[in-house]
DNA sequence: CGTGTGATTGACGCCTGTCAACGTCTGTGG
DNA sequence: CCACAGACGTTGACAGGCGTCAATCACACG
């Protein structure tokens, strides 16, 4: 039943569209936007359901309208290790699009979303057509690629603590806090455990050690961060 | 008096140099190599010589000619993770470069290098002119995601041994063996468990176990590959 | 021959992963 | 309304992988 409803396509011009200036098809012409929004597919996506999967090769790439994407890797017996979310703006599948290989990850909501379709066609007309489009994803990929490299150092070199600290700073940086000072995304302990690299009842140990030392307080799923201050300092963050 | 003789820049007109086949510029049509020829710089590169430093702001990237470039980031207490090493026709410090921001890694010379300085200003007008060469830097750069994205999978679950194995693999594709099976870079025990992202000392009880087990032998920093099959299967290698 | 860098080995202990048991909550079906 | 299953969270016990420290060796070089 459910099923049925996935990915239900619904029309919504390029040209009315949030995404033509806060994303990456921020630098198009008129023009550009208006071929595109004929190419261009948008299908609502919910919590739960798959966008790509690691191993497919991909005709297309998604630009994320709204909602939470976690792009994943799944490594030794199927433990999932999370490389990064993408939101509104980002454009995600395309390495596996330019580079002709296999998705190396998979794609799955974790708030409901509405994605932007672009074929590969599509995308290769408009890197080669659009230089400030072209030059907007190699931004995203050179910022990815930093965010990669300094993930690498961190996960080779900081203890577990460190990095806990370090990854409830930066969700907070990149999905905020409400009004409160919760963070406003919805993680189980296990997908916590798939960000920091490390198994599900450390993350639970420390994060109760946390919210002893006053750092944090916990609801549930619900995480509220008292001191940045010193978990920035605990985490060890070098910029 | 060594330092005078550092970069010493010499003559070679893009036209006859290597890189135009081999490299990122495979693209690049006559007009644009003739371009180039009189806007990019060429420089002689000693083992031990820093490129570039992790924090400068960048002017311009480099083009592999010769040479073995080790890129790192200095981590905690000074200790580098080794990401990546750039060799022939790979380019360096675009990152940076594109996104305006420091650069997020050092690059130094491991072997006797010549690199091809482009300034952003030429990296620029070569990318917006040419839509073949955007794409090979595109490429590269979603090269060096998947890579990251792999290794920190593997470094987030694997061991140190599983690492270790994985990386003499590694090491054997990217830099190839001599005649006589022996892994053709040379490499510091550091440097091995720089790029393990763990301590020297485990690296050097490691290898001695697999020279115990017959999967490689060595004299000194002459690392041979007697069993790849064995050590593909302790590397737990997924693709 | 002294100095310095890198390689090796041993001892030690803690961080962290694994296993197991149990608690909690939600939704489902009888 | 209760029983049950299943997903998730929590806690404790335990062992061992791996990092740290320290001492020694090997080798190159001025």
């Amino acid at each position: 039943m459910q099923q049925n409803m996935k990915h239900q396509p619904f029309v919504l011009t390029c040209d009315e569209c949030v995404l033509k200036v806060q994303s990456i098809f921020r630098g198009l012409t008129r023009d550009d936007l208006e071929e595109l929004s004929s190419k261009r597919g948008c299908s609502i996506y919910k919590k739960g359901d798959i966008v790509y999967r690691e191993g497919s090769y991909l005709n297309g790439s998604y630009v994320i309208n709204t909602g939470i994407i976690k792009i994943f890797k799944t490594g030794i017996e199927g433990r999932e290790q999370i490389i990064r979310f993408g939101k509104r703006g980002d454009i995600i599948g395309f390495r596996s699009i330019l580079s002709n290989e296999p998705a190396c990850t998979s794609a799955k909501v974790m708030e409901d979303a509405v994605l932007c379709y672009l074929s590969t066609e599509t995308l290769l007309s408009l890197l080669k057509s659009n230089f400030n489009f072209s030059l907007e994803v190699l931004q995203q990929s050179c910022k990815e690629l930093r965010e990669a490299n300094t993930f690498i150092t961190d996960i080779a070199q900081k203890t577990v603590r460190e990095r806990l600290a370090e990854v409830l700073i930066l969700l907070k940086n990149q999905f905020d806090v409400d009004n409160d000072k919760v963070l406003q995304i919805n993680l189980t302990r296990e997908e916590i455990a798939n960000i920091v690299g490390t198994a599900t009842e450390s993350v639970i140990r420390l994060l109760s050690e946390f919210k002893n030392e006053n750092l944090i307080d916990l609801h549930g799923r619900k995480i509220k961060i008292l001191d940045d201050t010193r978990l920035n300092r605990i985490a060890n963050m070098m910029d």
